[in-house]
DNA sequence: TCCGTGACCAGAA
DNA sequence: ATTCTGGCCACGG
């Protein structure tokens, strides 16, 4: 059997490309977007890949439901994460983005 | 092939 | 209010 989920990470990956400067997006959002079909923690997975794999996708912008920066940890630093999402003018305290329902992009919505 | 793990989410106690 | 469990799908050993 071959294993062609590579192309759920291709659909997660563009989605999260679309993801307009100065807003961030939930793994969940992500996952519904493309039909709810993989699960969540899929979302989560492909960004580990994405940023093992030095791709051009803003993973930074990807956050999960309370807005939270699980995965900073998974970056090249820990504070990158943060220092991407201030970049780019969102604000971020204790790990945490805040007002996340204002810069909350939904891509099921916005495409 | 089977088991465990993971950047999650939602419901229940 | 907080804490725990179950479920979701894909990947590695």
């Amino acid at each position: 059997m071959k294993k062609e989920a590579n192309d759920i990470y291709d659909a997660i990956y563009q989605l999260v490309r679309l993801c307009p400067k100065g807003r961030v997006t939930s793994y969940g959002a992500i996952a519904a977007a493309l039909g709810a079909k993989s699960g969540a923690r899929l979302v989560g997975y492909a960004m580990n890949n994405c940023n093992k794999a030095d791709l051009n996708v803003p993973a930074h912008r990807v956050v999960n439901r309370n807005g939270m920066l699980t995965g900073k940890h998974h970056f090249r630093t820990p504070s990158q994460m943060q220092e991407l999402l201030e970049a780019e003018g969102i604000r971020v305290e204790n790990d945490t983005v805040v007002e996340f329902e204002t810069v909350f992009w939904n891509p099921s919505k916005e495409i």
